[in-house]
DNA sequence: GACCCCCCCCTTTTT
DNA sequence: GGGGGGGGTC
């Protein structure tokens, strides 16, 4: 048995024979990280490790699903099930239901998705009378779930001047206020977001001294991966567990740290050696994934980075083709090249669909990839995004199901109430939440007691919320003796959901009532699959909790062979042999929101970095040059990230005189340090006469410098017919015939907005755009 | 209270 | 180009 040992090289082996005391893996990209920890665990075990005292923490529940299977194989099924493993959020929502009652919350509480919670800040900020522009919900949530990943409660909040000076000096005074509004809120329907699970674990750990002691003894040995992505609450139960033992084991790597949005905070991985004595420390930095081209350029590009913990990632691979780029004409055509490209592979190489991948920056993006492929017959599989538990009509039902195991559950509540109508309409829920916030009652409670509150509610609409109230009541006695499925089907069919969408007859609507009976399906699997389970039950509130906190790539099956479309920070973690990274412009990629500091910037370089590492053997780099956004038509740049690739490594398909090195020569030269914010304050201000046709003299005093180094100039610079004025009329090589409305823009972003006979309106940069005058 | 239309915002990434 | 919320009308 101990044999598995040696499967692993010399650097891997180290941590996972180091058996007590803290320990910290510094793992490069493809470096065998899974691996290690997976071993790591499965050694611990075969030293006599009680598995009752392991706790792993891992970024998906599949990653932990995967790494269970690998060490059942190893030591056996029945041992390797009594590990806690699974992502932070799951274990201790876990947790928190077996204790979490000390802190005042039932164990059946609600998990409130991101969603969730926006309705509800939405609908604080709206009772409290303030002006909705001035109190974007998605702002507010934003910044309180930064406060609670900060461990910033309310009462910190108010005692932290700095804090309450910022959202006064944003006109945002009434921030605290929302704060603790929500916080009661949350706390009165019997319901946690995703980021009390870990701000309430904090709080029961640092309150109830037993409590941490007991899970201090029981988590002797605890494994955290990718610990560059953990935010100060997660850090903070990291180190209260780990406290007693020491037995501390964290793998990260800092090159890879991209969800500083969501808090993760990199100096937990720079200061591990500070936070524990003694750190045993180990690197692993030969990549066994990709070829050698590519872990290079993907170095090239990292070590543009200041801010970085120094190390060398290498392989012995082959070097493998070189990095291809690609440009296209609009993001339409950029798919079309992906598609056209897999294709090929395919044919020529008889590969599977499962062996691409298509990565992109932004979820909007998918659409061109999805419209190409599906055109092409190539199945694909998109991640991310809007997943079906998301979708209106699921919600819908999931909202039932989750008022059946806790009515208290307010926007669960709110969603059904009147969903499919039974005449219980807005006036009346203000009324019923105006009550609940004066009793301090969930919206329930008052239904239940409306016959003894004098609420100015006509007999009537009591009868109807009466009614609900039953309904519901029925379903919770029903859930007592029978399974999920059994009581979902029940619930779809007796609130009049399924019937609600059939007679509505549309294309929309029996997608929708398909989409129930899917969701009614996986019930079914999600059943029987329990069954399979010690102590599962098949009750509903399991399956709920596992969709609160599944991500889309839990639910993936791997059985069909699909092309796999998803975001790069979905993808951190896999790897593919093909990977296409699309959208390779300036504002998209490195994003327009993240590029006004080096700190941000620096983070989007690593995201490219995790994108490029995710490809084995070859890596396809899409931009274009117009691409569609908001509905419009817009000229698209090359990233800056194409040229910070050492060039050894990139082949170009698409000749580049004039393509993104031209405009990476005017940006390095003119403004030294590559800026765009700087760039764009460059264009002329609004309100001030634009000088047509003529460029700043500066800016064509630097053009002439560095012209002797280009050959012919770009597809770009197309003679633009002086004649062209508004009202004439055109001739498009693509578009056809129409008619010029209106004039924009000075210089390369000058463009017409064209009414054409076809009837579409397009706004087309005269840059680029073929217009002949006609009339 | 229901329905329809208009307007606004959206597109950075996720548990 | 699309979805959600608000306001106006029946």
């Amino acid at each position: 048995m101990s044999s598995f040992i040696d499967e692993l090289n010399d650097a891997q082996k180290a941590p996972v024979l180091h058996k007590d005391g803290p320990l910290m893996v510094i793992a490069g990209a493809g470096s065998g990280k899974t691996r290690v920890l997976t071993y790591r665990i499965a050694h611990l075990m075969a030293q006599g490790v009680d598995s009752f005292n392991i706790l792993s923490l891992t970024f998906t529940n599949k990653a932990a699903r995967e790494m269970k299977e690998r060490i059942a194989q190893i030591v056996g099924a029945s041992e390797a099930k009594n590990l806690w493993m699974g992502t932070f959020h799951s274990v201790f929502a876990k947790l928190l239901r077996i204790d979490g009652n000390k802190l005042g919350y039932p164990a059946n509480f609600t998990i409130y998705d991101t969603q969730d919670s926006q309705r509800l800040i939405a609908s604080i900020i709206k009772e409290m009378g303030l002006d909705k522009d001035i109190y974007k919900y998605k702002q507010i949530q934003n910044r309180i779930s930064s406060f609670k990943n900060s461990l910033i409660t309310v009462k910190a909040y108010r005692n932290d001047p700095d804090l309450v000076e910022q959202d006064a000096m944003a006109k945002k005074p009434r921030t605290g206020d929302i704060y603790e509004n929500y916080v009661d809120r949350c706390f009165k329907a019997g319901a946690m977001d995703f980021d009390d699970l870990l701000l309430r674990t904090n709080e029961l750990l640092t309150r109830y001294p037993d409590v941490l002691m007991k899970y201090q003894d029981r988590f002797r040995y605890i494994l955290v991966d990718e610990y560059q992505d953990t935010n100060h609450s997660q850090y903070l139960i990291v180190k209260a567990l780990a406290d007693r033992f020491q037995n501390i084991c964290v793998v990260g790597d800092d090159a890879q740290s991209i969800y500083s949005f969501r808090g993760a905070n990199i100096s937990n991985i720079l200061n591990f050696q500070k936070d524990y004595d003694n750190v045993g420390m180990y690197r692993l930095e030969q990549n066994y994934r990709s070829t050698r081209n590519i872990v290079n350029a993907a170095n090239s590009v990292i070590g543009k980075n200041q801010n970085q913990i120094e190390k060398v990632v290498w392989t012995d691979n082959d070097d493998g083709g070189a990095i291809k780029i690609h440009r296209s004409p609009t993001d339409a055509e950029e798919g079309r090249f992906v598609a056209n490209s897999i294709w090929e592979h395919r044919m020529q190489k008889q590969m599977g669909n499962g062996e691409f991948a298509v990565l992109y920056r932004t979820n909007s993006q998918s659409r061109a990839i999805e419209d190409a492929l599906r055109k092409r017959d190539i199945p694909y599989r998109i991640y991310g995004g809007l997943s079906f538990y998301q979708r209106k009509e699921i919600k819908d039902v999931l909202s039932y199901l989750r008022l059946v195991i806790n009515p208290k559950d307010e926007e669960a509540l709110k969603r059904v109430i009147n969903f499919p109508a039974r005449g219980i309409g807005g006036t009346t829920l203000d009324k019923l939440v105006v009550a609940a916030n004066h009793y301090n009652r969930s919206i329930f409670e008052v239904m239940e007691n409306i016959e003894r509150i004098n609420l100015k509610i006509n007999s009537g609409t009591k009868r109807k919320l009466q009614d609900f109230v039953t309904m519901i009541k029925s379903f919770q006695v029903m859930n007592e003796t029978t399974d999920a499925f059994t009581l979902s089907e029940h619930v779809a069919k007796k609130t009049g959901i399924l019937l609600e969408f059939k007679k509505d007859g549309t294309p929309e609507g029996i997608g929708k009532m398909e989409n129930i009976e899917e969701l009614l399906n996986g019930i079914k699997d999600f059943v029987e699959g329990q069954k399979e389970i010690d102590d599962a039950t098949g009750n509903i509130s399991e399956f709920l909790e596992d969709v609160a906190l599944a991500t889309d790539l839990d639910n993936d099956t791997g059985d069909d062979d699909r092309v796999a479309l998803m975001t790069i920070h979905l993808a951190k973690g896999l790897e593919f042999p093909y990977v296409y990274i699309v959208g390779m412009e300036e504002d998209l990629f490195p994003s327009g929101m993240s590029m006004s500091t080096r700190s941000e910037l620096e983070e989007e370089r690593r995201l490219f970095y995790v994108a490029l590492t995710r490809a084995e053997k070859q890596a396809y780099l899409t931009y274009t040059q117009n691409r569609y956004r908001w509905g419009k038509l817009i000229d698209a740049e090359p990233s800056r990230f194409l040229e910070e690739i050492d060039e050894k490594y990139v082949e170009n398909l698409t000749p580049v005189d004039g393509g993104y090195r031209y405009k990476s020569l005017i940006n390095a030269d003119i403004f030294g340090e590559v800026d765009k914010s700087k760039l764009r304050q460059q264009k002329p201000v609004k309100g001030t006469p634009p000088l047509v046709g003529q460029p700043n003299p500066n800016q064509l005093k630097k053009l002439r410098k560095i012209k002797p180094q280009l050959s012919e100039p770009v597809g770009n610079t197309n003679k633009i017919d002086p004649n062209l004025a508004v009202g004439s009329l055109i001739n498009h090589t693509r578009f056809g015939r129409g008619k010029v409305v209106k004039i924009e823009g000075t210089g390369n972003d000058r463009k017409a907005e064209i009414v054409f006979d076809k009837g579409d309106i397009k706004k087309l940069l005269l840059r680029f755009a073929k217009l002949e005058v006609i009339g």
